[in-house]
DNA sequence: AGAATAGAGAACATTAAGAGAACTTTCAAG
DNA sequence: CTTGAAAGTTCTCTTAATGTTCTCTATTCT
Protein backbone atom coordinates (compact mmCIF):
# COMPACT_ATOMS: atom_id res chain seq x y z
CA UNK A 1 0.00 0.00 0.00
CA UNK A 2 1.49 3.24 -1.27
CA UNK A 3 1.32 6.34 0.83
CA UNK A 4 0.41 9.38 -1.60
CA UNK A 5 3.74 10.57 -1.83
CA UNK A 6 5.36 7.30 -2.96
CA UNK A 7 2.64 7.19 -5.61
CA UNK A 8 3.44 10.67 -6.60
CA UNK A 9 7.11 9.42 -7.10
CA UNK A 10 5.95 6.36 -8.64
CA UNK A 11 4.10 8.25 -11.54
CA UNK A 12 7.12 10.85 -11.79
CA UNK A 13 9.45 8.22 -12.82
CA UNK A 14 7.13 6.68 -15.12
CA UNK A 15 6.52 9.74 -16.97
CA UNK A 16 10.24 10.50 -17.02
CA UNK A 17 11.28 6.88 -18.14
CA UNK A 18 8.88 7.01 -20.78
CA UNK A 19 9.88 10.52 -22.12
CA UNK A 20 13.46 10.17 -21.78
CA UNK A 21 14.21 6.64 -21.64
CA UNK A 22 16.24 6.51 -19.22
CA UNK A 23 15.61 6.98 -15.44
CA UNK A 24 15.54 9.94 -13.52
CA UNK A 25 18.22 11.15 -10.62
CA UNK A 26 16.86 11.51 -6.98
CA UNK A 27 17.49 15.37 -7.64
CA UNK A 28 15.15 15.20 -10.57
CA UNK A 29 12.50 13.45 -9.31
CA UNK A 30 12.74 15.89 -6.30
CA UNK A 31 11.83 19.03 -8.14
CA UNK A 32 9.60 16.58 -10.40
CA UNK A 33 7.17 16.34 -6.65
CA UNK A 34 7.75 19.79 -5.79
CA UNK A 35 10.16 19.16 -2.95
CA UNK A 36 13.53 19.63 -2.01
CA UNK A 37 15.36 16.79 -0.34
CA UNK A 38 17.40 14.08 -1.97
CA UNK A 39 17.01 11.99 1.07
CA UNK A 40 13.42 11.77 1.40
CA UNK A 41 12.97 10.90 -2.34
CA UNK A 42 15.29 8.29 -1.53
CA UNK A 43 13.34 6.61 1.26
CA UNK A 44 10.14 7.25 -1.06
CA UNK A 45 12.12 5.14 -4.08
CA UNK A 46 13.18 2.71 -1.17
CA UNK A 47 9.46 2.01 -0.69
CA UNK A 48 9.00 1.62 -4.45
CA UNK A 49 11.68 -1.07 -4.31
CA UNK A 50 10.23 -2.70 -1.26
CA UNK A 51 6.60 -2.94 -2.43
CA UNK A 52 7.93 -4.39 -5.41
CA UNK A 53 7.63 -1.42 -8.24
CA UNK A 54 10.88 -0.53 -8.94
CA UNK A 55 14.38 -1.92 -9.47
CA UNK A 56 17.37 -0.33 -8.05
CA UNK A 57 21.50 -0.85 -9.09
CA UNK A 58 22.28 0.37 -6.03
CA UNK A 59 24.49 3.75 -5.51
CA UNK A 60 24.56 3.78 -9.89
CA UNK A 61 23.58 7.16 -11.04
CA UNK A 62 20.37 6.46 -12.49
CA UNK A 63 19.57 3.47 -11.39
CA UNK A 64 16.32 2.40 -11.36
CA UNK A 65 14.15 0.12 -13.55
CA UNK A 66 10.44 -0.12 -13.30
CA UNK A 67 9.17 -3.85 -12.19
CA UNK A 68 6.20 -5.39 -13.98
CA UNK A 69 4.03 -5.43 -10.62
CA UNK A 70 1.85 -8.79 -10.97
CA UNK A 71 -0.79 -7.67 -8.54
CA UNK A 72 -4.57 -7.52 -10.55
CA UNK A 73 -5.39 -8.38 -13.65
CA UNK A 74 -6.82 -5.51 -16.00
CA UNK A 75 -4.66 -2.86 -14.47
CA UNK A 76 -2.84 -0.60 -16.68
CA UNK A 77 -0.32 2.61 -15.27
CA UNK A 78 -1.61 5.85 -16.93
CA UNK A 79 0.63 7.80 -17.64
CA UNK A 80 -1.19 10.88 -19.30
CA UNK A 81 -1.88 12.53 -22.27
CA UNK A 82 0.09 12.53 -25.70
CA UNK A 83 -0.01 14.76 -28.38
CA UNK A 84 2.60 15.08 -31.61
CA UNK A 85 4.85 17.47 -30.63
CA UNK A 86 5.18 17.15 -26.90
CA UNK A 87 6.63 15.16 -24.33
CA UNK A 88 3.92 12.88 -22.31
CA UNK A 89 2.39 15.32 -20.15
CA UNK A 90 1.69 13.76 -16.77
CA UNK A 91 -1.96 14.20 -15.12
CA UNK A 92 -1.91 13.88 -11.50
CA UNK A 93 -5.01 12.52 -9.80
CA UNK A 94 -5.17 9.48 -12.31
CA UNK A 95 -2.23 6.96 -12.52
CA UNK A 96 -4.04 3.57 -13.18
CA UNK A 97 -6.80 2.67 -15.42
CA UNK A 98 -8.79 -0.12 -14.43
CA UNK A 99 -9.86 -2.03 -16.85
CA UNK A 100 -12.95 -3.60 -15.41
CA UNK A 101 -14.23 -0.39 -14.00
CA UNK A 102 -13.46 1.59 -17.49
CA UNK A 103 -16.66 0.17 -19.09
CA UNK A 104 -19.22 0.45 -15.99
CA UNK A 105 -22.80 0.16 -16.47
CA UNK A 106 -26.17 -1.82 -16.13
CA UNK A 107 -26.94 -4.50 -18.64
CA UNK A 108 -24.27 -4.11 -21.13
CA UNK A 109 -22.52 -6.45 -24.47
CA UNK A 110 -20.18 -6.75 -26.30
CA UNK A 111 -20.26 -7.66 -30.08
CA UNK A 112 -17.33 -7.88 -33.11
CA UNK A 113 -17.94 -5.50 -35.53
CA UNK A 114 -17.82 -6.65 -38.63
CA UNK A 115 -17.59 -4.26 -41.96
CA UNK A 116 -16.40 -0.79 -42.67
CA UNK A 117 -20.01 0.75 -41.88
CA UNK A 118 -18.74 2.82 -39.18
CA UNK A 119 -15.25 4.00 -40.25
CA UNK A 120 -15.55 7.32 -39.90
CA UNK A 121 -16.05 6.92 -36.66
CA UNK A 122 -13.37 5.03 -35.57
CA UNK A 123 -14.82 2.07 -35.20
CA UNK A 124 -13.12 -0.71 -37.61
CA UNK A 125 -13.62 -4.10 -38.71
CA UNK A 126 -12.78 -6.08 -35.90
CA UNK A 127 -13.36 -4.31 -33.17
CA UNK A 128 -15.48 -5.11 -30.51
CA UNK A 129 -17.36 -2.56 -29.09
CA UNK A 130 -19.82 -2.54 -25.82
CA UNK A 131 -23.07 -1.71 -26.09
CA UNK A 132 -25.75 -1.13 -23.06
CA UNK A 133 -28.60 -3.03 -23.67
CA UNK A 134 -31.60 -0.26 -23.92
CA UNK A 135 -34.73 -0.33 -26.16
CA UNK A 136 -34.66 4.07 -26.81
CA UNK A 137 -32.07 6.12 -27.85
CA UNK A 138 -31.98 9.98 -28.76
CA UNK A 139 -31.09 11.22 -32.11
CA UNK A 140 -27.07 10.72 -32.77
CA UNK A 141 -26.40 7.96 -31.12
CA UNK A 142 -24.95 4.74 -32.21
CA UNK A 143 -27.26 1.93 -31.66
CA UNK A 144 -27.78 -1.91 -32.39
CA UNK A 145 -30.95 -1.85 -34.34
CA UNK A 146 -32.79 -4.84 -35.39
CA UNK A 147 -34.73 -4.29 -38.68
CA UNK A 148 -37.91 -6.29 -39.35
CA UNK A 149 -36.68 -8.15 -36.69
CA UNK A 150 -34.62 -10.67 -38.84
CA UNK A 151 -31.62 -7.98 -39.22
CA UNK A 152 -28.72 -6.13 -37.34
CA UNK A 153 -26.68 -3.30 -37.21
CA UNK A 154 -25.09 -0.79 -35.66
CA UNK A 155 -26.00 2.27 -37.03
CA UNK A 156 -26.40 6.09 -36.15
CA UNK A 157 -29.84 6.80 -35.11
CA UNK A 158 -31.87 9.69 -36.22
CA UNK A 159 -35.46 10.55 -36.08
CA UNK A 160 -36.57 12.51 -38.98
CA UNK A 161 -39.53 14.93 -39.03
CA UNK A 162 -41.76 12.69 -40.76
CA UNK A 163 -41.65 9.82 -37.97
CA UNK A 164 -39.54 7.67 -39.55
CA UNK A 165 -36.13 6.62 -39.18
CA UNK A 166 -33.34 6.91 -40.38
CA UNK A 167 -30.00 5.08 -39.67
CA UNK A 168 -26.77 6.30 -40.80
CA UNK A 169 -23.73 4.65 -41.24
CA UNK A 170 -20.77 6.34 -41.03
CA UNK A 171 -18.90 5.89 -43.98
CA UNK A 172 -19.06 8.07 -47.35
CA UNK A 173 -19.64 4.91 -49.43
CA UNK A 174 -22.37 3.96 -48.06
CA UNK A 175 -26.10 5.74 -48.04
CA UNK A 176 -28.42 6.41 -44.80
CA UNK A 177 -31.73 4.03 -45.15
CA UNK A 178 -35.20 5.10 -44.38
CA UNK A 179 -37.45 2.68 -41.97
CA UNK A 180 -41.11 3.10 -40.76
CA UNK A 181 -40.55 2.97 -36.53
CA UNK A 182 -42.21 -0.24 -36.50
CA UNK A 183 -39.55 -1.97 -38.69
CA UNK A 184 -36.24 -0.71 -36.23
CA UNK A 185 -36.17 -2.15 -33.27
CA UNK A 186 -33.67 -0.47 -31.10
CA UNK A 187 -31.39 -3.30 -28.95
CA UNK A 188 -29.01 -1.06 -27.94
CA UNK A 189 -26.56 1.66 -27.16
CA UNK A 190 -22.94 2.21 -28.41
CA UNK A 191 -20.96 2.87 -25.18
CA UNK A 192 -17.74 1.49 -25.54
CA UNK A 193 -15.14 0.38 -27.86
CA UNK A 194 -11.80 -1.63 -28.14
CA UNK A 195 -9.28 -3.09 -30.24
CA UNK A 196 -6.51 -5.09 -29.58
CA UNK A 197 -3.75 -4.84 -32.54
CA UNK B 1 -28.29 -3.00 9.16
CA UNK B 2 -27.02 0.50 8.01
CA UNK B 3 -28.54 3.85 8.62
CA UNK B 4 -28.63 6.72 6.06
CA UNK B 5 -25.28 7.82 6.41
CA UNK B 6 -23.54 4.60 6.68
CA UNK B 7 -24.91 3.32 3.88
CA UNK B 8 -23.87 6.89 2.24
CA UNK B 9 -20.28 6.46 3.72
CA UNK B 10 -19.74 3.06 2.46
CA UNK B 11 -21.44 3.86 -0.99
CA UNK B 12 -18.74 6.65 -1.48
CA UNK B 13 -16.05 4.69 -0.03
CA UNK B 14 -16.94 1.80 -3.11
CA UNK B 15 -16.77 4.35 -5.93
CA UNK B 16 -13.77 6.39 -4.39
CA UNK B 17 -11.84 3.09 -4.65
CA UNK B 18 -13.18 2.14 -8.24
CA UNK B 19 -11.91 5.46 -9.31
CA UNK B 20 -8.80 5.62 -7.64
CA UNK B 21 -7.64 2.47 -7.03
CA UNK B 22 -7.01 2.90 -3.67
CA UNK B 23 -8.90 4.23 -0.15
CA UNK B 24 -10.37 7.86 0.42
CA UNK B 25 -8.87 9.95 3.39
CA UNK B 26 -11.41 10.16 6.37
CA UNK B 27 -11.47 13.97 5.54
CA UNK B 28 -12.51 13.27 1.85
CA UNK B 29 -15.10 10.97 2.76
CA UNK B 30 -16.89 13.93 4.83
CA UNK B 31 -16.40 16.21 2.21
CA UNK B 32 -17.92 13.41 -0.32
CA UNK B 33 -20.85 12.90 2.30
CA UNK B 34 -21.00 16.73 2.75
CA UNK B 35 -20.17 16.95 6.15
CA UNK B 36 -17.21 18.41 8.21
CA UNK B 37 -16.34 16.47 11.06
CA UNK B 38 -13.58 13.67 10.21
CA UNK B 39 -15.01 12.26 14.24
CA UNK B 40 -18.22 11.76 12.59
CA UNK B 41 -16.89 9.63 9.83
CA UNK B 42 -14.89 8.15 12.16
CA UNK B 43 -17.42 6.44 14.10
CA UNK B 44 -19.70 5.58 10.48
CA UNK B 45 -16.60 4.34 9.37
CA UNK B 46 -16.10 1.75 12.62
CA UNK B 47 -19.90 1.03 12.16
CA UNK B 48 -18.83 -0.32 8.72
CA UNK B 49 -16.17 -2.41 9.93
CA UNK B 50 -18.43 -3.63 13.26
CA UNK B 51 -20.91 -4.97 10.40
CA UNK B 52 -18.35 -6.42 8.23
CA UNK B 53 -18.32 -4.72 5.21
CA UNK B 54 -14.73 -2.64 5.26
CA UNK B 55 -11.42 -3.32 6.80
CA UNK B 56 -9.43 -0.82 8.58
CA UNK B 57 -5.82 -0.89 9.36
CA UNK B 58 -5.47 0.96 12.60
CA UNK B 59 -4.08 4.36 12.21
CA UNK B 60 -2.20 4.20 8.53
CA UNK B 61 -3.44 6.52 6.56
CA UNK B 62 -5.86 5.31 3.44
CA UNK B 63 -6.36 2.04 5.41
CA UNK B 64 -9.52 1.42 4.45
CA UNK B 65 -10.05 -2.00 2.16
CA UNK B 66 -13.46 -3.21 1.20
CA UNK B 67 -14.07 -6.59 2.19
CA UNK B 68 -16.27 -7.43 -0.76
CA UNK B 69 -15.38 -9.64 -4.05
CA UNK B 70 -14.22 -7.66 -6.44
CA UNK B 71 -12.84 -10.29 -8.55
CA UNK B 72 -15.78 -10.93 -10.46
CA UNK B 73 -16.21 -8.26 -12.17
CA UNK B 74 -15.09 -6.66 -15.83
CA UNK B 75 -17.13 -10.05 -17.52
CA UNK B 76 -18.96 -8.85 -20.39
CA UNK B 77 -21.42 -11.17 -22.37
CA UNK B 78 -20.23 -11.85 -26.10
CA UNK B 79 -23.00 -11.72 -28.49
CA UNK B 80 -21.04 -12.33 -31.73
CA UNK B 81 -20.74 -10.99 -34.81
CA UNK B 82 -22.56 -8.16 -36.05
CA UNK B 83 -22.18 -7.37 -40.02
CA UNK B 84 -24.67 -4.71 -41.79
CA UNK B 85 -27.38 -6.64 -42.94
CA UNK B 86 -27.42 -10.22 -41.37
CA UNK B 87 -28.53 -10.81 -37.52
CA UNK B 88 -25.99 -11.10 -34.98
CA UNK B 89 -23.93 -14.38 -35.67
CA UNK B 90 -23.40 -16.27 -32.59
CA UNK B 91 -19.48 -17.44 -31.76
CA UNK B 92 -19.93 -20.68 -29.87
CA UNK B 93 -16.13 -20.63 -28.36
CA UNK B 94 -16.57 -17.46 -27.11
CA UNK B 95 -19.68 -16.21 -24.77
CA UNK B 96 -17.90 -13.38 -22.37
CA UNK B 97 -14.90 -11.23 -22.89
CA UNK B 98 -12.67 -10.76 -19.83
CA UNK B 99 -11.83 -7.03 -19.43
CA UNK B 100 -9.31 -7.90 -17.12
CA UNK B 101 -7.48 -10.09 -19.61
CA UNK B 102 -8.04 -8.34 -22.56
CA UNK B 103 -4.47 -6.35 -22.98
CA UNK B 104 -2.58 -9.17 -21.62
CA UNK B 105 1.25 -8.51 -21.50
CA UNK B 106 4.25 -7.52 -20.09
CA UNK B 107 5.33 -3.77 -19.16
CA UNK B 108 2.36 -1.89 -21.03
CA UNK B 109 1.02 1.58 -19.94
CA UNK B 110 -1.45 4.00 -21.30
CA UNK B 111 -1.75 6.79 -22.59
CA UNK B 112 -4.79 9.51 -23.77
CA UNK B 113 -4.42 10.65 -27.74
CA UNK B 114 -4.45 13.69 -28.23
CA UNK B 115 -5.30 15.33 -31.58
CA UNK B 116 -6.16 13.87 -34.89
CA UNK B 117 -2.64 12.41 -36.71
CA UNK B 118 -3.40 8.85 -35.98
CA UNK B 119 -7.31 9.28 -37.28
CA UNK B 120 -7.50 7.05 -40.41
CA UNK B 121 -6.44 4.19 -38.50
CA UNK B 122 -9.35 4.44 -35.96
CA UNK B 123 -7.48 6.42 -32.89
CA UNK B 124 -9.41 9.47 -32.37
CA UNK B 125 -8.69 12.47 -30.37
CA UNK B 126 -9.12 11.53 -26.39
CA UNK B 127 -9.19 7.60 -27.46
CA UNK B 128 -6.77 5.87 -24.84
CA UNK B 129 -3.96 3.97 -26.34
CA UNK B 130 -2.10 0.94 -24.47
CA UNK B 131 1.38 0.55 -25.66
CA UNK B 132 3.81 -2.04 -24.49
CA UNK B 133 7.05 -1.16 -23.70
CA UNK B 134 9.74 -1.99 -26.09
CA UNK B 135 12.58 -0.06 -27.67
CA UNK B 136 12.29 -2.18 -31.75
CA UNK B 137 9.55 -2.33 -33.79
CA UNK B 138 8.90 -3.49 -37.02
CA UNK B 139 7.95 -1.89 -40.51
CA UNK B 140 4.79 -0.87 -39.91
CA UNK B 141 3.76 -0.85 -36.52
CA UNK B 142 2.27 1.96 -34.74
CA UNK B 143 5.05 3.29 -31.61
CA UNK B 144 5.29 5.85 -29.32
CA UNK B 145 8.61 7.12 -30.26
CA UNK B 146 10.65 10.08 -28.92
CA UNK B 147 12.40 12.84 -31.06
CA UNK B 148 15.33 14.33 -30.46
CA UNK B 149 14.69 12.79 -26.57
CA UNK B 150 12.21 15.80 -25.98
CA UNK B 151 9.22 15.55 -28.09
CA UNK B 152 7.16 12.21 -27.87
CA UNK B 153 4.81 11.02 -30.77
CA UNK B 154 2.58 8.02 -31.97
CA UNK B 155 2.70 7.32 -35.41
CA UNK B 156 3.32 4.28 -37.86
CA UNK B 157 7.39 3.43 -38.46
CA UNK B 158 9.04 2.70 -41.37
CA UNK B 159 12.60 1.95 -41.67
CA UNK B 160 13.74 2.92 -45.14
CA UNK B 161 16.17 1.64 -47.56
CA UNK B 162 18.63 4.34 -47.12
CA UNK B 163 18.39 3.52 -43.39
CA UNK B 164 16.71 6.57 -42.35
CA UNK B 165 12.89 6.55 -40.00
CA UNK B 166 9.98 7.57 -41.68
CA UNK B 167 7.17 8.14 -39.04
CA UNK B 168 3.92 8.21 -40.56
CA UNK B 169 0.22 9.97 -39.52
CA UNK B 170 -2.31 8.18 -40.15
CA UNK B 171 -4.11 11.55 -41.41
CA UNK B 172 -3.89 13.02 -45.00
CA UNK B 173 -3.89 16.52 -43.76
CA UNK B 174 -0.44 15.98 -42.14
CA UNK B 175 2.91 14.26 -43.87
CA UNK B 176 5.51 11.69 -42.61
CA UNK B 177 8.45 12.86 -41.32
CA UNK B 178 11.80 11.62 -42.19
CA UNK B 179 15.01 11.59 -38.99
CA UNK B 180 17.94 9.72 -38.71
CA UNK B 181 18.06 6.86 -37.10
CA UNK B 182 19.68 8.39 -33.58
CA UNK B 183 16.96 10.59 -33.87
CA UNK B 184 14.41 8.44 -32.75
CA UNK B 185 13.89 6.31 -30.09
CA UNK B 186 10.92 4.20 -29.60
CA UNK B 187 9.61 3.93 -26.26
CA UNK B 188 6.60 1.21 -27.47
CA UNK B 189 4.53 -0.47 -29.70
CA UNK B 190 0.89 0.29 -29.75
CA UNK B 191 -0.93 -2.98 -28.35
CA UNK B 192 -4.71 -1.69 -28.21
CA UNK B 193 -6.97 0.86 -27.86
CA UNK B 194 -10.14 1.88 -26.24
CA UNK B 195 -12.53 4.40 -26.29
CA UNK B 196 -15.76 5.38 -24.14
CA UNK B 197 -18.91 7.54 -25.29
C1' DA C 1 -39.73 11.33 27.73
C1' DG C 2 -36.44 8.17 25.82
C1' DA C 3 -33.76 6.14 22.16
C1' DA C 4 -31.58 6.37 17.92
C1' DT C 5 -29.35 9.16 14.51
C1' DA C 6 -26.72 12.99 12.87
C1' DG C 7 -23.25 16.37 13.24
C1' DA C 8 -19.55 19.65 15.23
C1' DG C 9 -15.35 20.04 16.98
C1' DA C 10 -11.62 19.69 20.65
C1' DA C 11 -7.73 16.92 22.18
C1' DC C 12 -4.47 13.55 21.53
C1' DA C 13 -1.49 9.86 19.23
C1' DT C 14 0.52 8.28 15.28
C1' DT C 15 1.80 8.39 10.54
C1' DA C 16 3.61 10.63 6.71
C1' DA C 17 6.04 14.40 4.69
C1' DG C 18 9.91 17.18 4.44
C1' DA C 19 14.55 19.53 5.43
C1' DG C 20 19.08 19.01 5.54
C1' DA C 21 23.66 17.42 7.32
C1' DA C 22 27.13 13.92 6.82
C1' DC C 23 28.93 10.26 4.54
C1' DT C 24 30.01 6.99 0.57
C1' DT C 25 30.18 5.94 -4.18
C1' DT C 26 30.06 6.91 -9.07
C1' DC C 27 31.59 9.04 -13.05
C1' DA C 28 33.56 12.07 -16.17
C1' DA C 29 37.20 15.54 -17.04
C1' DG C 30 42.03 16.15 -16.79
C1' DC D 1 45.09 6.86 -13.22
C1' DT D 2 43.75 10.64 -10.35
C1' DT D 3 40.54 13.62 -8.53
C1' DG D 4 36.70 16.44 -7.49
C1' DA D 5 31.99 17.42 -8.38
C1' DA D 6 27.81 15.24 -8.46
C1' DA D 7 24.93 11.48 -7.25
C1' DG D 8 23.28 8.07 -4.06
C1' DT D 9 22.75 6.65 0.86
C1' DT D 10 21.96 7.06 5.73
C1' DC D 11 20.88 9.65 9.52
C1' DT D 12 18.33 12.80 12.80
C1' DC D 13 15.12 16.31 13.59
C1' DT D 14 10.79 19.00 12.77
C1' DT D 15 6.39 19.81 11.12
C1' DA D 16 2.00 18.84 8.96
C1' DA D 17 -1.66 15.82 8.21
C1' DT D 18 -4.41 12.01 9.45
C1' DG D 19 -6.70 8.78 12.36
C1' DT D 20 -8.72 8.12 16.89
C1' DT D 21 -11.32 9.13 20.92
C1' DC D 22 -14.04 12.17 23.34
C1' DT D 23 -17.89 15.29 24.80
C1' DC D 24 -21.56 18.15 23.56
C1' DT D 25 -25.74 19.52 20.84
C1' DA D 26 -29.62 19.02 17.78
C1' DT D 27 -33.08 16.43 15.42
C1' DT D 28 -36.20 12.71 14.43
C1' DC D 29 -39.05 8.93 15.56
C1' DT D 30 -41.66 5.92 18.63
Amino acid sequence: MLTDSQRKTLNFIRVYIANNGYAPKLQEIAEGIGIRSRGVVHRYVQALVDAGYVENTLGKHRGLRLREKTGLAGQIPFLGRIAAGKPIEAIPEQDEISLPNFFTGEQQFAVRVVGDSMIEMGILDGDIVIIESRDTAKNGEVVVALIDNEEATLKQLEHTNEGLVRLIPANQKMEPMLYQPEQVRIQGVLVGSLRRY
